[in-house]
DNA sequence: TATGAATGAGTCTTCATTCAT
DNA sequence: CATGAATGAAGACTCATTCAT
């Protein structure tokens, strides 16, 4: 676990490499982002980019595989850190919204690779799968303990994955009044009411 | 309004250039979809499509417009003929459900447009505002009438919007068990549940 | 067989291309004749000469493939047309020396070729092996016919052909004194005087 | 004369980088055999190997000319310390089938050397050059001495040294079947049959 | 109007060589 | 002396667009 300087120095390349990486896919699109634009932006010269990455795909990859796992373990660790189905809904949405505050790019990112090639569609999917399970698995205790009504739990959950994906490209277009922890609060709020179990029967 | 027969060759042309490229771009997406393979697919030579549009990137635009104005069409009048707000819900989630399903192709080349250009992301935007606005009055009305509690009706309008895109990736990812028709059922159903105004006061 | 304009044109530009390539290559070899020059030599855009080859070892393979069937076609022509043993080899050199002679650049190109990459060397071999084993027949034969003595036939072929690859060489830097003819007479005496059956028994 | 420790370490390095480029450059060839694969198969780093040498071109003629030399010399010697002609043409014969026998990689290289670029076409013709004159020099003593017929002895020499050549190359294919003494011995009667001189005039 | 051959700008990737440590 | 990270020039190939026929 010591490392040298060398390791140091080649995993701070790697860094700037990925963080110049992110800025320039984010703003041009996997095609556009030449590595040239890379390289320039990372301070360094194009040859040197394919001294610590194999190909642009790689690079690409790399952006996504590395933000997505951060991303997977904190939203993972706020789920599970969140005592009542109603707050882990809350914690799943807050974790995404205060991720796509902090880091817009990666988000862009992430955002067009769900669309674009296979390579990176699947990829997105294994990530967000993972959180939406953990929340679907929630649901579904939460059905036999009868605190909810009797819902399909991972319809439920992806569609909570999904009212999160929305707001946050609507904030990024600007429609942000609100905070993440507010807009949070609502998302879980909204879900709440329709699964909850309600004592009266008064509707159907 | 009346066509002499240059006119209708013309038309028919720019038709058939159109599903070629629909066809070409929902396989192979913007930068992979080449001009060569849609002249082909189309029959004609790659010099004619120019004859019919100006560069790539016009078609790309012209299909997405064609096909959204389609669905945009179909969509404000089937949530127009619904006469209650669930039925309007309903309407809207099974219109898109049903034209995803006839229309693979488009779906897919919208879904991908709508993170790719910047050109193709405010197309996108503008296309869905409609109806998504459209179903916001209506929740604004339904509001006013008391018939469901005080919600956001933009918001909850456009995260309807969200489940239904949602649901139809997962959908064409082979996740289809239910008919388009059970699907929006549930969609609308699950919506409703959260907005509708209850007259116990059991919980807030 | 009729060809029409089209094809006429498409044939013409290959042959320029095969010239400029034959040209370039024979000058710089393999991987310093680069498809720039090869393409200003033959007087085109880079990419027309993508239409007509979908590579640059194509192009190599085809300059090779071209002028070694013309040379082994007329080779075989114009040894079946010798009707003795010792006019069949006078022929075989013949040939490959007029040919060196009216086709330097070709002689260049296949002379590295021979020497180059393994799927230059075997088409190099390919070609060689038929003039050579036809020759080594003839020896057979006038071996059979108690004509020369006895004499491993296709080594003896081989030899030949070594021979008057050397010639060549050396005729290029500049050793021509001879003409063609003196040479290849010169050669098939040589060989001769070491196979042929003598009657008298004055030396092993 | 004496070295210092520096010198024969530094000899002993040039000795392993060329060691290393021979067997790399035979693999590989010219083009491919890249400086990387050089310094990895000497064990030590790249840039160490511009201690040393200036370029790789430079490394390229140092194995040549390191091999050639060594060649040649004991070609020279073997063809000398042979007694009559016809054992001079067996020894010369020899000197370069077994030369190839044990260091194949280094035939690999000057065979294809012969046809590359300038720089190493004429080194290769100047080291072949003097094993050759010096083969015709004894050839013309012969003549003169009335122990063969009148021939062009440099003319002979030199094909003496084509047949050889070719006779490597293809044992080096897998036509083997003789052994390097019989392979010569074969040769050098070969070309002794076409020009001794025969007592009789039973033929012209 | 229709064609498709021709164009050449644009990009990834390799690798000989340099140089700071 | 030794290292190996950094450099950037060079080159194959693609494809949107044009234009002569």
């Amino acid at each position: 676990m010591i490392k040298n300087k060398q390791q140091v120095v080649a995993e701070f390349r790697r860094t700037e490499i990925l963080d110049a990486a992110r800025s320039v896919f984010a703003r041009k699109g996997f095609v556009h982002g030449i590595m040239d634009a890379i390289a320039k932006e990372a301070g360094i010269a194009k040859g040197t980019v394919y001294l610590y990455f194999r190909s642009k795909p790689e690079i690409y990859k790399a952006v996504l595989d590395h933000d997505m796992k951060a991303l997977k373990k904190s939203t993972l660790e706020r789920i599970d850190a969140a005592a009542t189905l109603r707050g882990k809904i809350e914690a799943f949405a807050l974790a995404r919204l205060e991720n796509a505050e902090t880091k817009k790019e990666f988000f862009r990112i992430m955002d067009s690779a769900a669309g674009e090639f296979s390579f990176t569609r699947s990829q997105y999917r294994d990530w967000l799968a993972e959180p939406v399970l953990r929340l679907a698995a929630a649901i579904e205790e939460a059905s036999k303990r009868e605190e909810i009504r009797l819902v399909p739990s991972e319809k439920v959950a992806w569609m909570a994955a999904d009212m999160i994906r929305g707001t946050i490209q609507r904030r990024l277009l600007g429609q942000n009044s609100l905070t993440p922890a507010q807009e949070s609060a609502f998302l879980s709020s909204f879900l709440w009411e329709s699964i909850v179990r309600r004592t009266d029967l008064s509707q159907g």
